[in-house]
DNA sequence: TTGTAAGCGTTATCAA
DNA sequence: TTGATAACGCTTACAA
């Protein structure tokens, strides 16, 4: 099934290994024949075999890429940044989701891989790397000297935010976060309580509501609160999905944004434009860049793992106003 | 690199085949021999190399997923859906850009694959389906007994909602089409011409904007009938991303929608429920399940390649009203 | 129940 | 400048 290196070499009156010499651009084989198999090789549609020359050879010139969150719009993103600096640099791009993604990692079917998957193990990616295995992380930090990792500065930007927040007066705050394990949501809330107490504004722990990054929970959340008439002045949200999701529970019960309550979000995702959300606008096309580059980096031996933090701006929106309940600073 | 089946061989001090046998859950194992194999495999971390074994054997488990315009954002529905489909029969999932699908289409790598991509050739798929690689294509129809196609139906949603525009009384219309190449764009332009033909309406071609299905073409497009003082009654666009494009160019420009022109879309993107945008709704994730259900049927033999239409429904909403300048029916 | 050996499509080594 | 041969990791007859 299909026409392989044989045929070609049948064909063309020659062996397999000189057919494979020119193929591979290599010097040693004569111009009439390089010229002939090549003919060849076109007219009968030859395409390597993945498979046969992964088995012998060392690098695959291929990357993967392993992800499993459908919901998070912003990977195409990535995806496309990935694809750009792979394509440029003579790489090829395999993307896959958790399940398949061993298989093809360590196996010389890929040089590398780049992670963006809360279901990948980090136990996993530490054997992997290990064993030479190039490998970047876009969701975590690894403490293994063999893994690179790209991650968002979260901290910064969140404090940005907060920060101009409690300066425009606001001083009751809600904060719905994401899973609680995860880097992103750690560092965002770190940040968000880091000013609170800077500011001295106490932040008791039932004003936190424990989400899943998905737009219904930011919905529960700011049901919870309006039906308990404990609304806040301010909801600050670990990312866009639960702040729109927030925003329809607000709507939905007649509150006005910001007057009654004031919404921010994280991520930048297309609707937040348009709902003029005041949220924090993550660079994700130049996040697959640069992590395409890291990794082609590695996988060519000039081998870097400090870690790389990629830094993201506030994005202000008519969302966030001034609070209704003036407080003096 | 990577420990592989004579690792274990060894180790266990058995022959390699039967580690084979015990890996591939084969009958003619000993108990014991089995158990301590098994063991060996989960304390060593074997993960069988995929290119050694697509080597030999014909049937790969893994299906492929072609797709290159990273603006689309359904695409991850549609992966979703192919993703739970083949997860559920015991299928991986592996996706590649055009440029790297060839090289694992054929190869028993992959045991088929799911087109999506307006950059893969025809000519490439009809003769890889021909040496009988089973092929499902979403984003064109093909003259191979060999490639199914699973195609929406835009013909019909567009009637429906051409039809109704002419019943709320709009004669003055523009159509914002995309790439006058692919099969989309012409049902969907057929289906609005054919009804604006029988119902006795004439649509000169200067009313066709011919876009690309991006945002910016759509936002051209209305600014060009703004600017040259011939806003028609209504924008029906091929896409909503062209839509939006619409929109924005009528808000900047200070026309109420749908008082000064109405506009509709096609596609149901994530923002299209903001905006209330009367579109087109394509049930992405189903299109995708039922994508990768056809391919693993034709796989298994149950060969089909009857083409496959998925059908969508009108969205209305609020961009679509009652034209200022009514005209006798 | 287990082992031996050949072969899948490549590439690398070495000899011609 | 070319070709024969072994090897990559695995599966599969077939032999033991």
């Amino acid at each position: 099934m299909g026409v392989g290196i044989k045929d070609i070499a049948a064909k063309a009156g020659v062996s397999a290994s000189t057919v494979s010499n020119v193929v591979n651009n290599r010097a040693n084989v004569g111009e009439e024949t390089r010229a002939l198999v090549l003919k060849l090789c076109q007219e009968m549609n030859y395409i390597p075999n993945a498979a046969g020359k992964s088995l012998k050879t060392k690098d695959s010139k291929t990357i993967l890429f392993n992800f499993s969150d459908f919901d998070r719009s912003f990977y195409l993103k990535i995806i496309e940044g990935i694809n750009d600096y792979a394509g440029d640099n003579g790489y090829d791009l395999m993307i896959c989701t958790t399940k398949s993604c061993e298989k093809y990692m360590r196996n010389n079917l890929t040089a590398g891989c780049i992670i963006l998957d809360g279901k990948m193990k980090n136990e996993v990616l530490l054997r992997t790397a290990a064993e030479h295995y190039p490998i970047v992380v876009l969701d975590r930090a690894l403490p293994s000297p063999f893994i690179k990792s790209v991650v968002v500065n979260n901290y910064d930007p969140m404090t940005e935010l907060v920060q101009e927040t409690v300066k425009r007066g606001y001083r009751k705050y809600v904060f719905v976060g994401g899973p609680e394990h995860t880097e992103d949501n750690k560092e965002r809330f770190g940040a968000f309580s880091d000013v609170l107490k800077k500011a001295g504004i106490a932040f008791d722990r039932k004003y936190y509501y424990s989400g899943d990054y998905r737009e219904k929970s930011g919905y529960q959340a700011a049901k919870i609160f309006m039906y308990t008439e404990d609304l806040p002045e301010i909801f600050v949200c670990a990312n866009d999905n639960m702040a729109i999701g927030v925003i329809k529970a607000l709507r939905e019960g007649g509150c006005r944004i910001p007057e009654d309550a004031a919404v921010t979000g994280f991520d930048n995702c297309e609707l937040a434009e348009t709902v003029e959300l005041t949220t924090v606008n993550i660079p994700n096309y130049e996040r697959g860049y640069l992590a395409a580059r890291s990794l082609i980096e590695n996988i060519d031996g000039r081998k870097n793992f400090e870690p790389m933090k990629i830094s993201a701006g506030v994005s202000w929106g008519k969302t966030l106003g001034i609070p209704r309940t003036k407080t003096t600073k």
